[in-house]
Order: C-alpha cells, then sequence, then structure tokens
DNA sequence: AACTATTTATAAGA
DNA sequence: TTCTTATAAATAGTT
C-alpha cells in the first residue's frame, strides 16, 4: 500500500507478516477507538495473533450496553409468558398449568444458562474456549429442548384430539352406511328416502352457531377430548 | 481527515455522525478482514450504532473453530430436520414445501447466532459478559423465533384440518339427525327401524383399516382437508 | 524503530 | 444513499 501496492493474502515472510501484524494491528485499534468516539458507537474488537496472542480493545462500560440494549431481561420475561396464541387456544385446565410448568423449566434453563456464561467468562483464555462452548451449547440445548417440548406436547395433544374426532367421524359414517342400508332396504321394499351419495361434499357447510373456522376445541370438547 | 483534518470528538450533527459511521465502519471492517488475511490472525470485531444496530465481523478460523469443535453442528442439524413426528403428520406438499421455507430461516438464524457466540467467546473478559449477553439473548430469541413460527405454523395447520373434522362432523350429525326424523316418521307410520340414542358413544369403535389411535390426515383427508 | 514514496481512507460537497 | 475529489492518514519497502 505504498512503496507498491500488495495483494490480500497471506504474507509468506514471517518476519514481513510479523511486522505487518504489528503496524496494522496499531492502526486498526485505532480507527476502532476513533470511530467509537465519532460516532458515538460500542465497539468491540478483539485479534489473535497467528501465535496466540491476545490483543483487545473494547469501547464502553458494561452497565451502558445492558441498560441501552435491556438485553436478557426481556428475553427471560417473554421465555417466562406463554404466547398468547396458545393461552387463546383453548386449553384445558390441565394443559394451561402444564405450559405454566414448562414456562418455569424454561426459565430456570435460562438462568442456569446465563449462570453458565456468567461464570466461564470469568476464566477467558483458549483453553477454556472449548469447555465454554460446551456449557453454551448444552445450555442453548435445554432452552431448546423446552420450548420444543412445550410445543410438541401442544401438537400432541391437537394429534389425540384429531384422532378422537376421526374416530367419531369414522364412526358417523359407520351408522350412516347402516342407515343406508337400512332404506336402501326399504327403498327395495317400496319406501321413498332422501338419496344419499358423497354425503360428506353433497351437504352444504351450514353452521348456525359458528360463523369462524378456527377450531376451540376446549368448548367443543369440554371433557378434554 | 482530508478536505479538512478533523477532531477526534463526537460529531454533533447527526447526520455527519451518521455518514462517517457508515463510511468508517466500512473502512474498519475492511481493514480487519486484511489484517487478519495478511497475518494469519483471528480476529472478532462487533460494532453497535449509537441507535443499537449491530455489525459484526468474524474471521473465518474462528468460525472454523467453533465448527471443529462440532459445538453448535448438532444444534443445526436438528433445527434443520423437520421432527418425525411432524414430517409424518400428513403434511400437503404445501405445507411440506412451508417447512423447508422455515428450515431454511432456521438454519441461517442458527448460523447468525453461531457467527455471534464465535465472536463473543474470542473476548472473554468481565467488561464483554453483557455484551455477549445481549448477543446470545438476541441471537436466541431469533432462532427460538424461527422455531416457534415452525410450531406455530403447525399447530394453525392442525386446527385448521380440525376445524374441517369438526364441519363434516356437524354436517354427518345434520344427516343423521335428517335420516333420522325420516326414520321416526317411518315409525310413527309403522315402519321397524334401528334405535338411535347417543349415537356417538354407543357404537364401539370398529377400525377395521388402523389399528392406532394417531391420526394419519395426509392419508385421511388426501386433498388438504 | 524511522523514513518516505505511495496507496488508501475519508471529509466535504454534490 | 452514492459519487467525487482534495487531502489526511496508513503503510510497504527500505534503512
Amino acid at each position: 500500500m505504498t512503496r507498491r501496492k500488495i495483494q490480500i493474502k497471506k504474507i509468506d515472510n514471517t518476519t514481513a507478516r510479523q511486522v505487518t501484524f504489528s503496524k496494522r494491528r496499531r492502526g486498526l485499534f485505532k480507527k476502532a477507538q476513533e470511530l467509537s468516539t465519532l460516532c458515538d458507537a460500542e465497539i468491540a474488537l478483539v485479534v489473535f495473533s497467528a501465535t496466540g496472542k491476545l490483543f483487545e480493545y473494547t469501547s464502553s462500560s458494561v452497565q451502558q450496553v445492558i441498560e441501552r440494549h435491556g438485553l436478557l431481561s426481556s428475553n427471560y420475561d417473554q421465555l417466562n409468558q406463554p404466547s398468547l396464541e396458545l393461552q387463546s387456544f383453548g386449553m384445558s385446565q390441565l394443559e394451561s398449568s402444564t405450559s405454566a410448568a414448562l414456562s418455569k423449566e424454561i426459565a430456570e434453563s435460562t438462568h442456569e444458562l446465563r449462570k453458565l456464561m456468567g461464570e466461564e467468562l470469568q476464566e477467558l483464555n483458549m483453553k477454556e474456549l472449548q469447555e465454554l462452548e460446551k456449557l453454551l451449547g448444552s445450555g442453548l440445548r435445554r432452552v431448546r429442548d423446552a420450548k420444543g417440548e412445550f410445543f410438541l406436547k401442544e401438537i400432541t395433544s391437537l394429534k389425540w384430539k384429531g384422532s378422537q374426532m376421526m374416530q367419531e367421524n369414522k364412526r358417523l359414517k359407520q351408522v350412516m352406511m347402516a342407515n343406508r342400508q337400512v332404506q336402501t332396504l326399504e327403498l327395495e321394499q317400496g319406501q321413498s328416502s332422501e338419496p344419499i351419495g358423497d354425503f360428506i361434499h353433497s351437504y352444504p357447510s351450514q353452521d348456525h352457531d359458528s360463523s369462524d373456522t378456527s377450531l376451540k376445541l376446549g368448548q367443543a370438547f369440554p371433557n378434554g377430548i
């Protein structure tokens, strides 16, 4: 970039590379600091040399950042609060309490994750990186699993309710078929009967007591089906 | 630093400050990338604008480290794979592609989270703890939101399917009632008829084509109902 | 570490 | 926001 323009690729010569690292690192940190000052930005810059040496720059205090962005607290609150969608989806008393339990579980997982993060972050060196990664991974997985479990329970419940409806449907059809047999028999005997073809689709939907198509299982199946 | 030399202090004019932020941020990231490439250094750079917007750069080697330890990869895979339960639960073609899109979304969120983690994990000191919390928080929230959205779509789909079944049920019952009226009439006319009481529960469940109670809507409603 | 010829970054203006 | 351009700043090669 000066006596000659250079290609941006790894510098082969070790000495030259180290010199360049030193020069450019200083330049980079200076730029970071200037940007932070000029534009009131929060900057975190960490550089590891090829030999593992650490250089870092952080623009400002932690408290300001946390307060400004109100980070995990809102996250925490959100996890504690079952979503409105789920709350309004006709849950039985039992299911609601299950949700509460799961929310608590998730909150605890989150809390644990935060604790793990806090603990481990105090150590901070290359050797502990893997350990920290592991902890964060399992912490994340826990939160994810709890949340996923929550939804899966919903889905399982819906599947079961659906299967119950399917069975009732099937039974209804059987009854219908049985009746049709009777009527057909009667018809053969000369009795008049309302014709039944593709009975499922030949009858228009006529909902007199419900105008929307959303499923309200809680009221449709007060007994928990 | 050019048409005129400037003082390194907060720029008062908001517009000028934003322009400078934009320009210098790009320059800083470019320098970081060059240093990383030229000198084989690992670099993590995180910049928050005064308005809280996040900009980040992580040298690829950091991500390689993360990947090498297979940390989030399992997480990644799990998120990418719609659960078997969901896959087998009779999704229509349309729903499947929706799932694919959501999986992709989730994968991207996960990738972003991984990048954020990679960056922050290099920092490791008390001052950066809050920054990391913040990043993890938003990363988590993103993954969680995507995952939640995925499940919510499942649930919505199930609700709709359920409502369709409810309606069919209702229609069947109406037909039944109509038939019963006919038969009652016939009965009044002296015709014998199979008695129908609580027809839903008085007929035992007799599934001849399915021995388990799991719901298989795909085959039950091939048309997507 | 210092020097300096050049390249690069960028402040101001359009 | 993007471009232009004059000038400041950074820096590659050299000492």
